[in-house]
Order: structure tokens, then C-alpha cells, then sequence
DNA sequence: CGCAGGCGGGG
DNA sequence: GTGTACGCCTGCG
């Protein structure tokens, strides 16, 4: 018989001495079941070197078979290996952690050159070799079985002939979706799971329930209970949290152990959630997924705290929820009334979460669907280990052997170009891009590992050769990389081109937009992956190559632009930013379509822009009235608050109402409120991340200072935390007077000064020094600018 | 005042 | 654990 199936998740177990890889589904009738293929058993590749005979290496590897799991079949297949056809051995054995065992014994061997693919888990080979796609349909010959006790599923199969993808992602209708969130009740410091209890545990269901096992007094047993029932009985397909993978789910099995409970909330009886592949949780047969992982992809949220997070995406108000700081929690949890108050706080909390889900799963199963990786694994992993799945499905299907990843160190090399700004404010410029710049050089001059000429003679009649770096590229027979980008920009465009059919508001649209946002992705990352060392495709040369003609395609755009009398502003390594003059534009675009095979689109229109000597860094006025702000202080995490609050306000005086007068008066009467101590506490926060641990620091920076103090309150911090800290009065260095932000309760304490020189001051002259305006004029008295307009303030100049 | 260490946002 | 280019902070000599 025939089943159709959502695949969730592959895993495999060891049963009988007989490896089993299990499918975890839901059929179309929304039955959850568990797909057995007992058929298949591990293997790795060995290639030859040039002089051996691949028979006696292959009754050489026959030979290292062990009775505990005996190598079952070695035979000759026909494969490439970096495009080049090798015959390569394929070994196969049973248990699938003895590959490991064979792996070195066959390194050992002198006749061997490589040993390939014997790092793949057997679930992720399986899925490689039948062509799976996460969250997408399947269909497969199939024999049912009486379901084993161990599996909390419906019904059980056996596949027993194929198995393959229908190219179907729609999510069966009934998914069902289970956001949770814990609250631990700590009375100083960092939460200690032999110590401190779990009191609240708020669950919500994609079918709209809402639960909350609260704990009686400090007695959490029943919480972590009582979650774990409402699991088993609700039976979700996806878990949803936020930093689950990292503080919710190994709290609750550090605290399970202490009280002697299993958190046995899988599909499998006995299996508890364990940290897997890229630091994610596993949930046997469920997809346990931490949407911090995709929060953190947002660039524009500095601080990814969940009502942060939430807020910026429209999914909850911070202004319309309950918001309590952690340290606050012993007081709330007391007082019976404030205890009402921490719940509605979790609850809040939990409804963020599921509402996160729902802007974010779309694209996590395309994703996942795309690139081959679980649902739950492909959020935790990193953009250049998404890519490299994607590629070794690609591979795989190309019949082109895996490479390894080799241990380098990292060689350093030139990139784009940047462009010196012209300083001033212009009117009416457009800023060209070019689409996909880097994906389409390395299609165009056909580069990547495979194709790169080493040795070897080398001429530019016959090859690409890079400019200023000289690498060479062969132009036929076309590369992988070249062959996978072109797929995917003809994908992509393929799914945009569909999208049209569909409205804006359809699932159908939804669906075909995350797909081609994951697309996108993919290609844009091939670059950068090559450039990365641990990449099994790591090609420094080729990187290096890539941004090489990238400086000359640009530069060349640059020429012509000018050459036709086109101003051009700035430029920064795929876009320009020149005169909107529509004629010449379209004539620029035509030739760089044309005469050098790119495409380069108008992005946007500013009505005016501001630069002044620095790269990356200017303001420009769009026609629909808003100010975009690039590279300043404005726009970083690192700044306070109300610095960027004033670099805002003046940019868009000065954007809008050519006014500096008007910016002046502005930032003098924040400069007295600060002096004043109006300015709220929460504007006054710095927020810095920590790049190493606290005590390797050389320097003693202010955010490191402050972690210190935080550290002997017993409040951890590590590698990757933000610390936000308030410079308060007193004697001393800044960074002696940097103070956590949470212990700092008075703005009398602040240290008015610190801000006004080292933050307000500094962000407002970025902008106003430019037109000559000086730090003492800043400082005086609101209201005495006086009336003169932007022409009578003399461009500064370094003279 | 210049340099080093540190950090983050942007193309 | 995708890449490089860039500007500005604080600390320090």
C-alpha cells in the first residue's frame, strides 16, 4: 500500500542489532504516525590513490570487517569528486557509530586518498539519499504494523519500496502548535536549578487554549507535572519557545532530575528532550523549535528580549502588557495581589510566543523544506550550516562526493570597495543596486572549488581570470556553485513570477514569499560560505576572486556614470548613489545590462541626502517624508537611548526644514532636561555586548566593569549577553562609574555630564559640526539661537 | 595626541 | 563559528 505523509521529523535507533531510521508524519486524514525503513544501513566512501587498484584496496577494506557490525557489501560506484569522475569504493556496514571505527581504519591504509561522507548521522544520510524534504508531502510503499508501545502515535508502517517527495509544503490544516514559557523564582542572583523552583508555567495551543500550573508556595513539583501532562494529552507537532533551547527546556530537566520526575514529553515513551546538533533541544517525534533564532536574524531589534521583539513585529504592545523585571519576582510571588500581576506577566509572555510562531514558522518550514534540515534543527544552525546542506542535497543529487572540512587557519583577504562620499547635502539623488551582485559574478566567470585553475597554464583567452588577485577559471565545464545559483536565482524568480497570480493577503502568496525569502538567502550566503574556513566547500581563492571583480564591475559602472556626465555620490560595494536624473539612469542600467551583463535597479529615491567625510555613514530624506538614517550613532545598539533620540530629531530638522536653528534649540532644551534629571532612567542605558569572558579582557571597558559588578551579585553573565549599564556621579573612570542598569533606581545619581559631553553632544555634532556649529554653542542657554538660516552657517572646513 | 583594543551596523 | 570595510568609543602612554 500507499501513504501520504507531512514529514516532521528523521531520527533512527539502534534495535535488534539492526538500525531502524524513523519518520515521524501526519497522513492527509491528520492521523500522527511513525514510518519504519528497516533497509537501510550505513555506509562512507573511499577514494583510491592514483596508483593503487581499487580491487586489492577493496579486499583490504573487506578484510578490517569486525562480527560486532561486519562491513556487509564494498563495491565500485562512478562519482565526481570537485567535478572531476572518480571511482570511488562505497563501504557499508550496520551499526551506524561504527563508521567512525572503519573511517580510521581505512585512513590508516596506505592506498587510500580520501575517505568521504563518514561524518553524515545516518538519519541525515537517509534523508540526503532519498531526496526528504521537511515540511513538505511525502509518498511511500508501505506495509502497516501494529504500532510498538513505545510510540504515542496512531499508526505504524514499514516502507518497504519508495519513497519521495510530492513537492507539496502547504501544512496540513490541523498542525498543531504548543507555545510555552517558565518563570523561576530566584531570591539574589542567577537562577539555580538545585535551588530555585519553577513557579509559573504558561501554556498556549494553536487551537486557542490557555493553561498556567502555578507552583504551591515553592513547591514546583506539580508545575513541571502538570506541564508534562498537558503535553502528552494535547500532543503537539511543533513546541514553541523563546530561548527554550538555551534556558527553558535544560532548566526543566536539570529541575526534573532534582525531584525525581521524568519530563517524558516526546512521542516515544522514555525519551526526554536532550541538547542535540547546533545546540537545539530535541523532543523525539515532536519539532521543539526556539524562536529566538529567528528574532536574532532581525538586525533592526538591538535588544532581543521577547516584548522587544514582539513589539517590533506587531505582535504585542509593550505599552498594553505586564511587564516585571526578574529580579522583582520574590516581592510578586508574596504578595497575592502582585502574584495576579506576574501571572498576566507570563501569560503576556506566552502569548507573544505563539504570536511569534506565526510570523515566523512560515519561513522556518521553507526553510527547512529548502535546505533539508528538521524544522527544529534549521533555526538553531547557522546560515553557513543551512547553506551547506542545501549544497550537500545538491551534491548528492549531482552525484558529486562530499568534501570534508579541512582545519585552516583563517587567511585573510581584500574586499569591496568603498567609495569616499561627497560631503554636503544633495538633492534629488536615486540609489542604483545591483541585483544579487555576488551570486552573479561567481555564475558569470564561473567560480568555485571545482573550476579554479592551480598550476596549470593560464591564459585569458581560455579562462576568466580575476583581476588584481589573478586567479584563474575555467569556463566550461560549468561548476557546481554556478550550477546551484543558477537554479536558485531561477527559482527564485520563478516563485516571484507565481506570487502575482495569487492576492497579496492569500496563504498561497504567504507561502510563496517565505519560500523565495529562503532562496534568496541561500544564494546570498554562497559567498560569504566560501570565504568561511570551516566550510567543506572553503575556497579562499575563489572568495578572494569574487571580490575582486566585484570591485572592478562597480568601479567600470563608476567610469561610465561619469564618463556620460552622471554625478555620482557615493558607493558602497553593490550600489551607487548618483544624480536622479531618469534619462541617464536608464541609460547607465541599459549599458550595465547590456555591455556587462548585470542587472542594476533603482532601490530607492532620496528628495535630499546628507553626507559628511565619513564612509557608511549618511541621512537621507525619502519622498514619502521619512528619514532613513544609515552607519550613525542613531541607528546603533550602542548608544543611549536619548542620544539617538537627538540624532534623530536633528537629521530630520535638517532633512525636512533645512533648519538649524531650529536643531539647535532642540538639542539645548534636552541638554537642561538632562541637567535637570528629567530624562527617564531607561533612555540613560547603554547596552554592550560581551565578545569574550569578563576576566579576558586586557582593557577595562565600561560594559566589561559593569558585568563585574553584576558578576558579584551573582548574576551571570557570559559570552553573547548585552549588559546595560547607566554612568552614574562620582569620582573615578567612566568605566569605574559604569552601574548595571537595574541597580541604578535614582536619576539624581546620573552623571549629567558623562551624557551631555560624551553622548547628546557627540551625536548632535556629527550631523551639526558639519555646518560649523561648535560644542560650546550646544551647551548654552535654550532659545538664544537667534534667526538665521542654513546659508548663513559656513561649511566647516579641515583647513 | 596617537595608538591599541573593542564593538557594532551596513553593503 | 558566512565574508571584509569602516568609524568611533575608552584607556593609556
Amino acid at each position: 500500500m500507499e501513504v501520504e505523509f507531512y514529514l516532521l521529523d528523521v531520527t533512527y535507533e539502534v534495535s535488534g542489532g539492526e538500525p531502524h531510521v524513523i519518520l515521524w508524519g501526519i497522513t492527509r486524514s491528520g492521523e500522527r504516525v511513525v514510518l519504519r525503513d528497516r533497509r537501510f544501513r550505513p555506509y562512507f566512501y573511499v577514494v583510491a590513490s592514483d596508483k593503487a587498484s581499487v580491487e586489492a584496496l577493496a579486499r583490504k577494506i573487506r578484510a578490517l570487517s569486525d562480527p560486532e557490525s561486519p562491513i556487509v557489501d564494498v563495491r565500485p560506484v562512478d562519482k565526481r569528486f570537485f567535478g572531476k569522475p572518480v571511482k570511488a569504493l562505497r563501504v557499508t556496514t550496520v551499526i551506524p557509530e561504527s563508521v567512525r571505527k572503519y573511517r580510521e581504519k581505512a585512513r590508516g591504509l596506505s592506498e587510500v586518498a580520501e575517505v568521504l561522507e563518514a561524518d553524515i548521522r545516518f538519519s541525515m544520510r537517509y534523508a540526503l539519499d532519498n531526496g526528504l524534504e521537511p515540511c513538505g508531502w511525502h509518498v511511500a510503499e508501505v506495509a502497516e504494523t501494529p504500532v510498538p508501545s513505545r510510540y504515542r502515535v496512531a499508526r505504524a508502517f514499514d516502507v518497504t519500496g519508495f519513497i519521495k517527495p510530492t513537492g507539496d509544503t502547504r501544512p496540513p490544516s490541523d498542525l498543531r502548535v504548543l507555545a510555552f514559557d517558565i518563570e523561576v523564582l530566584t531570591e539574589s542572583g542567577s537562577p539555580h536549578p538545585e535551588r530555585d523552583p519553577v513557579i509559573i508555567i504558561g501554556v498556549k495551543t494553536s487551537s486557542g487554549e490557555t493553561r498556567q500550573f502555578t507552583a504551591e508556595d515553592l513547591d514546583d513539583k506539580k508545575v513541571i507535572a502538570g506541564f508534562t501532562e498537558f503535553i502528552l494529552d494535547y500532543d503537539p507537532d511543533i513546541v514553541v519557545g523563546y530561548n527554550s533551547n538555551h534556558f527553558d527546556w535544560p532548566y526543566l530537566l536539570e529541575r526534573s532530575k532534582i525531584l525525581g520526575l521524568k519530563l517524558d514529553v516526546g512521542r516515544r515513551s522514555g525519551g526526554e528532550p536532550s541538547t542535540s546538533t547546533y545546540g537545539h533541544v530535541s523532543i523525539p517525534g515532536r519539532l521543539n523549535v526556539d524562536l529566538l533564532n529567528y528574532a536574532e536574524e532581525i538586525p533592526e531589534v538591538k535588544l532581543k528580549s521577547l516584548d522587544v521583539v514582539a513589539d517590533y513585529l506587531g505582535v504585542m504592545k509593550r505599552s498594553e502588557r505586564v511587564l516585571v523585571d526578574y529580579v522583582d519576582f520574590p516581592k510578586y510571588w508574596r504578595d497575592p495581589e502582585k502574584r495576579r500581576v506576574l501571572l498576566r506577566y507570563n501569560l503576556d509572555d506566552v502569548e507573544s510566543t505563539m504570536g511569534l510562531a506565526g510570523k515566523f514558522l512560515p519561513f522556518a518550514m521553507q526553510l527547512a523544506n529548502i535546505t533539508g534540515l528538521p524544522l527544529d534543527q534549521v533555526g538553531a544552525a547557522s546560515v553557513g550550516h543551512r547553506l551547506e546542506w542545501f549544497l550537500m542535497k545538491e551534491a548528492t543529487r549531482r552525484g558529486e562526493l562530499i568534501p570534508n572540512r579541512v582545519e585552516k587557519e583563517a587567511e585573510p583577504y581584500k574586499g569591496a570597495v568603498v567609495l569616499q562620499p561627497l560631503p554636503g547635502i544633495h538633492e534629488n539623488i536615486a540609489v542604483l543596486d545591483f541585483t544579487s551582485m555576488y551570486p552573479n559574478i561567481m555564475i558569470k566567470y564561473n567560480i568555485g572549488p571545482d573550476t579554479i585553475l592551480r598550476g596549470g597554464e593560464c591564459s585569458s583567452e581560455e579562462h576568466n581570470v580575476a583581476p588584481e588577485v589573478g586567479h584563474c577559471f575555467l569556463r566550461e565545464p560549468q561548476g557546481f556553485f554556478k550550477g546551484v545559483l543558477q537554479a536558485l536565482l531561477a527559482l527564485r524568480r520563478q516563485l516571484r513570477a507565481e506570487m502575482k497570480k495569487h492576492p497579496v493577503d492569500s496563504p498561497e502568496y504567504r507561502l510563496l514569499d517565505e519560500r523565495q525569502r529562503a532562496v534568496k538567502i541561500l544564494a546570498n550566503a554562497a559567498y560569504g560560505y566560501m570565504g568561511w574556513v570551516g566550510a567543506r566547500w572553503y575556497c579562499r581563492e575563489c572568495a578572494e576572486a569574487v571580490t575582486a571583480w566585484g570591485r572592478r564591475t562597480i568601479s567600470t559602472v563608476i567610469e561610465h556614470a561619469k564618463s556620460m556626465g552622471l554625478k555620482v555620490i557615493y558607493g558602497d560595494t553593490d550600489s551607487l548613489f548618483v544624480e536622479n536624473i531618469p534619462e541617464k539612469v536608464k541609460e547607465l542600467a541599459d549599458f550595465v545590462e547590456k555591455e556587462m551583463g548585470f542587472e542594476i535597479k533603482v532601490d530607492k529615491v532620496y528628495r535630499r541626502v546628507f553626507f559628511t567625510e565619513a564612509k557608511k555613514r549618511y541621512a537621507g530624506l525619502l519622498e514619502d517624508g521619512r528619514v532613513d538614517i544609515v552607519g550613525f550613532e542613531a541607528v546603533r545598539g550602542d548608544w543611549a537611548e536619548i542620544a539617538k533620540e537627538v540624532q534623530e530629531k536633528v537629521t530630520e530638522i535638517l532633512l525636512s526644514e533645512k533648519n538649524i536653528e531650529k536643531a539647535i534649540d532642540y538639542v539645548r532644551s534636552i541638554v537642561s532636561e538632562l541637567n535637570q534629571g528629567r530624562i527617564p532612567l531607561e533612555k540613560l542605558v547603554i547596552w554592550k555586548t560581551l565578545t569574550k569572558q569578563v576576566d579576558e579582557y586586557e582593557a577595562e571597558a565600561p560594559h566589561v566593569n559593569a558585568a563585574k559588578k553584576l558578576r558579584r551579585m551573582g548574576i551571570m553573565v557570559e559570552v553573547g549577553d548585552k549588559v546595560g549599564y547607566i554612568v552614574v556621579k562620582g569620582p573615578g573612570k567612566i568605566s569605574e562609574r559604569a552601574e548595571p542598569y537595574m541597580f541604578v533606581k535614582d536619576p539624581r545619581l546620573v552623571d549629567a555630564s558623562y551624557y551631555i559631553d560624551h553622548q547628546i553632544i557627540p551625536a548632535a555634532l556629527r550631523i551639526l559640526g558639519y555646518f560649523g556649529v561648535t560644542d560650546t554653542q550646544l551647551k548654552k542657554a535654550a532659545g538664544s539661537a537667534g534667526r538665521r538660516s542654513l546659508f548663513d552657517y559656513t561649511r566647516k572646513t579641515q583647513g
